[in-house]
DNA sequence: CTTAGGG
DNA sequence: CCCTAAG
């Protein structure tokens, strides 16, 4: 397993501060891999956000009906952040100050490095290897804020039991993500604990967010992660038993089991069901003796048993699932006069429940109502850090070219040649939004290469001759005619309209429309 | 935001 | 597909 897709996977359910850049378009994604080597965000900046995020974001949510307005909610809590060191140790302090309850302090600890324990390898990012600033993080909150805890001794050693008489919670644990299994208790020996049954783990997985999604918008969705958030035939979000706060705890605390597991996901990033025990992840547990825990309120239904994985249909509102299905590589159905070559992202990934999901990811902010508060949690990560816009976001599904897809490509590029891949996207690949203009300009260039291998080079469904002689013949002709242009910048059409009427067989086209005026 | 190219 | 320098 490589680390790198644990990273990925392990990170991406957190929201980010939004940026200005980052609403410019859906998929212009922050190099989170990059800037993690490059230390410009840290692990413990994400988790900080994350738990924070969590945090707050449950905190937020007012006991009162009414809460459709972010601006009453932002009126009523008020949370800060402070980071603080001690011993070299980070530790973040996230206070939440709602006027109507219990002022309530968070501590995120910092992450042990525990890169001895992650069996992987860095062959794509080897600087993780030695930067890795994974391992374990601990989440402490207390609903009597007089107190402060230094997550780090807690960590050490102590134990909710030693916390004291106020409510709190010590939380601590191995990433792991994307798992499922039964609830577990957190042996918070020591920096270096792990799960001792992993298999029983419960987590709250780091899910995904979709890249579409608005980066302001908070993880949790009324208090709930929407990615963990599922629904059944009832229509009612499915919870755990076990969870309620008093049945869920028979021992000493209560299990949130608020599992994201997305298996199809897992696949993709690497992350098996069977090899996760390595994973990266993130694990809250709620204290029963307060009144409203991280994510388990009253017999919260955010609960999921964590034995019984939800299929990716019951994730309605997962933003990021439609990018995380496999694409069923069933052919389109052939498309012989592509004038005008319309395609869905339906069409070329068939699958049910990509198709069942894909508005889901257009129009990500249904899934993700936050209370304006949520925003604010994001500032948990420490303002001194580079790390305020760090982002998370996934490599997008590979998703190949059908020869209905390169024909329409084709034909599009004849007409307007092979500089203007914003047209050649509005002509014929309007409605595939999956495809974007730097995606054909690609597409472009592999057809290109493809066309002047052999055949037996060649992979992938084959595409037939006929389109990469058009290829070649059409890359040669606007090659010239760039060449051209460079040279006698004045009357292109002439060659155009030789073109057309030789090579393409004629028609009006938008070049020579254009030129012509 | 687009282009153009390297990765 | 990703990432980005340039324009």
């Amino acid at each position: 397993m490589v680390l790198q897709k644990r990273l990925d996977y392990g990170f991406n359910g957190y929201r980010v501060p939004a940026t200005p850049r980052a609403t410019r378009s859906a998929r212009k994604r922050v190099p989170f891999r990059k800037r993690f080597e490059d230390n410009q965000i840290s692990a413990f900046d994400l988790l900080a956000t994350v738990a924070g995020n969590l945090l707050l974001g449950k905190e937020s949510t007012p006991t009162s009906s009414n809460k459709s307005s972010g601006e009453d909610q932002s009126a009523v809590v008020k949370n800060t952040v402070k980071e603080e060191r001690r011993d070299g140790d980070q530790s973040l302090k996230v206070e939440t100050s709602n006027q109507d309850r219990t002022d309530r302090k968070f501590f995120v600890s910092e992450l042990v490095p525990q890169t001895n324990d992650l069996n992987y390898s860095s062959k794509e990012s080897p600087s993780l290897q030695n930067d890795a600033h994974f391992g374990f993080a601990s989440v402490i909150t207390t609903s009597d804020c007089s107190e402060r805890y230094d997550a780090q001794k807690l960590m050490n050693g102590k134990t909710e039991n030693e916390m004291g008489s106020f409510p709190c919670k010590v939380e601590t644990g191995p990433f792991v993500c994307g798992t499922s299994g039964d609830c577990i208790k957190p042996e918070s020996q020591n920096k270096g604990l792990m799960y001792e049954e992993l298999d029983r783990t419960d987590k709250i997985s780091i899910g995904e967010v979709a890249d579409t999604c608005p980066l302001e918008d908070p993880v949790l969705l009324d208090g709930k992660p929407p990615a963990l958030v599922s629904s059944d035939d009832s229509g009612k979000a499915r919870s755990c038993g076990d969870c309620s706060p008093r049945s869920s705890f028979p021992a000493k605390q209560d299990d949130v089991n608020v599992v994201r597991d997305d298996n199809k996901t897992l696949l993709q990033t690497g992350i098996s069901r069977d090899n996760q025990m390595d994973a990266l992840g993130f694990s809250l547990e709620p204290n029963p003796s307060q009144t409203s825990p991280l994510l388990c309120r009253g017999g919260s239904p955010l609960t999921l048993p964590c034995d019984s994985p939800l299929p990716l249909a019951r994730y309605p509102t997962t933003p990021r699932l439609a990018n995380q299905v496999i694409c069923d590589p069933s052919p389109l159905p052939h498309m012989a006069n592509l004038g005008n070559f319309v395609e869905s992202d339906h069409d070329s990934a068939p699958s049910p429940t990509d198709m069942s999901l894909e508005k889901s990811t257009t129009d990500s902010k249904a899934l993700v109502a936050v209370p304006a508060m949520s925003v604010e949690a994001l500032a948990v990560v420490p303002a001194h850090r580079k790390s305020k816009r760090s982002e998370v976001v996934q490599r997008r599904i590979r998703r190949p070219f059908s020869v209905a897809e390169v024909e329409a490509l084709v034909q599009a590029v004849e007409k307007l040649g092979t500089g203007r891949w914003r047209d050649v996207k509005l002509r014929a690949f309007d409605n595939a939004k999956h495809r974007t203009y730097v995606d054909l300009k690609d597409k472009w260039k592999t057809l290109v290469h493809t066309a002047r291998i052999s055949p037996q080079q060649r992979r992938g469904e084959p595409v037939p001759q006929e389109l990469l002689d058009r290829v070649l013949t059409a890359h040669a002709y606007w090659s010239q005619q760039q060449a051209k242009q460079q040279l006698k910048p004045q009357q292109p059409e002439t060659c155009l309209l030789l073109y057309n009427s030789t090579i393409r067989g004629g028609s009006t086209c938008d070049v020579v429309e254009k030129t012509l005026g």
